[in-house]
DNA sequence: TGACAATTAGACCGATCGGCCTGATTTTAG
DNA sequence: CTAAAATCAGGCCGATCGGTCTAATTGTCA
C-alpha cells in the first residue's frame, strides 16, 4: 500500500507539472522546473516515478479519468443520437472551462513529448474517444435522424471542433466557451440533421 | 545581392529543415540534425543564419508565401461568398495534399518555438488569414446567403476543421483527402446556409 | 527509545543543445 | 595570377537536460 506521503507527494508533483506545462509550455517543463514550481528538490520527482515519462504518463491518466468520469452521466441522460452529439459537444466544453489547465496540460505532452510508448497510449485513448462519437453518429444514421456523412470524417471534424475552442480560448481569453457550444452545436446540428420528409 | 551560393544554400538548408521537422518533430530538428541532412557543417546553418530563430522564420515565409500564392486565384475566380468559402476549404486541402512536408514543418515551428518575436509574428500571420474567412462569412450573411451564425466562431471553426484534416492524415495515411474536402464543404455549407424562403 | 525503512536535498554525471571561433578552402575581382 | 572576400569544416564553450549517487533527515514500529 502506498503511504500517505507517496499519494500527497505525486498528487503534489502531478499537479505542479500540470500547472508548468499549461502555463509556460512543454519545453519548460522540465524536472527541475517542475520540482521548483512544486517546492521540492529535482531527485523527490525521481524518487516517486521512475522517470519523466512516467510522471508524464500519470498526469495523462489523472486528467482523462477525470474528464472521462465527468462526461459519462452527461452522455446517459442525453436522448436520442443528436441530443448525445449535442450534450458531448456542450459537457466537453463545459468541463474545459472549469478545467483549463488540466486539458492544456495534456495537449501539451500529447503534441510534444515523443516517447513511443507514451504515443500509443495516446493514440489508443484518443481513437477510444473517437469511436464514441462514430457510434452516436452512425446510430443517428441508422434511425434516420441525421443524413449520410462519412462517419468516420464527420466524428473527427466534431472532435477537432471541440478541441478548436481550447486553442481560440488560447488566442482569445475572454472568449465565451458556453456561446462557443452553441454554435458549435447549431452548425453540427444543422449540417447532419436530415430534411424532415 | 544575394549570390547563387547564398540563395542555393538557404533553400537546401530550408528545404532540410522541413523533412526533419515533417519527419522526426521538432525535437529532433537541431541545428546538427538538419546540417546533416543536408550534407553539410553545422557552421553553414550559422553562417547563413543569424541564429536558428531566423531560419525558422525563413521556413515559415517560405511556406506561407508559396501556400498564399497558390490559394489566392482560386479565391478570386470563385463565385458568391458561400462559392468562395467551398473554394477555400477545397483548394486548402489540395495544397495540403500535395505539401505535406511543409504544413506538418509550419505546424511543428508554430506549436512548439517559443521565441516571443516569432509567435508573435505567427500570431500576426493567423490573425490575417482568419481575417479572411471571417470577411467571407460576413459578405455571405450581408448577402442574405447565410444564417447568423458568429461570425468570429465560425470562422475558428473552419479554419480549425481545416487544420484538422492534416492530423487526421497523420492518424490515416491513406486518408483521401478530397472526399475529406467534399464531406466539410457539405457539412458547412447546409449548416450555414440560411433556409430558402 | 532505538533500529530500520522511507524520504529528501544537493552534488554530480554524460549527453545534447545553440552558438562561436579558428583556420582552411573556394570563389570573386582587379 | 593574385589578393581579398566569401564560404565552410570541425572543434570548442557555457547552459541545460534527465537521471544517479550519497549522505542526511524524517517517519514507523517493536
Amino acid at each position: 500500500m502506498a503511504s500517505f506521503i507517496e499519494q500527497a507527494r505525486r498528487q503534489q508533483i502531478i499537479a505542479a507539472a500540470i500547472w508548468v506545462l499549461a502555463h509556460e509550455g512543454y519545453a519548460s517543463a522540465s524536472l527541475a522546473r517542475i520540482a521548483r514550481q512544486a517546492g521540492i528538490s529535482k531527485s523527490v520527482i525521481s524518487y516517486h516515478f521512475a522517470n519523466k515519462n512516467e510522471m508524464f504518463k500519470a498526469v495523462f491518466d489523472h486528467v482523462v479519468n477525470a474528464a472521462g468520469a465527468y462526461m459519462t452521466p452527461f452522455l446517459e441522460q442525453a436522448g436520442d443520437p443528436a441530443g448525445q452529439i449535442a450534450a458531448y459537444i456542450r459537457h466537453h466544453l463545459a468541463y474545459m472551462a472549469e478545467h483549463r489547465d488540466e486539458l492544456f496540460a495534456i495537449g501539451m505532452i500529447a503534441m510534444n513529448h515523443t516517447d513511443a510508448d507514451f504515443q500509443a497510449t495516446i493514440a489508443r485513448s484518443t481513437a477510444q474517444e473517437r469511436e464514441i462519437l462514430t457510434s452516436l453518429i452512425e446510430a443517428g444514421q441508422a434511425a434516420g435522424q441525421l443524413r449520410a456523412l462519412d462517419a468516420s470524417i464527420l466524428a473527427a471534424v466534431i472532435a477537432k471542433a471541440i478541441e478548436s475552442a481550447l486553442d481560440e480560448w488560447a488566442r482569445r481569453p475572454q472568449l465565451d466557451l458556453t456561446a462557443y457550444a452553441d454554435e458549435l452545436i447549431a452548425l453540427f446540428d444543422r449540417g447532419m440533421r436530415k430534411d424532415e420528409p
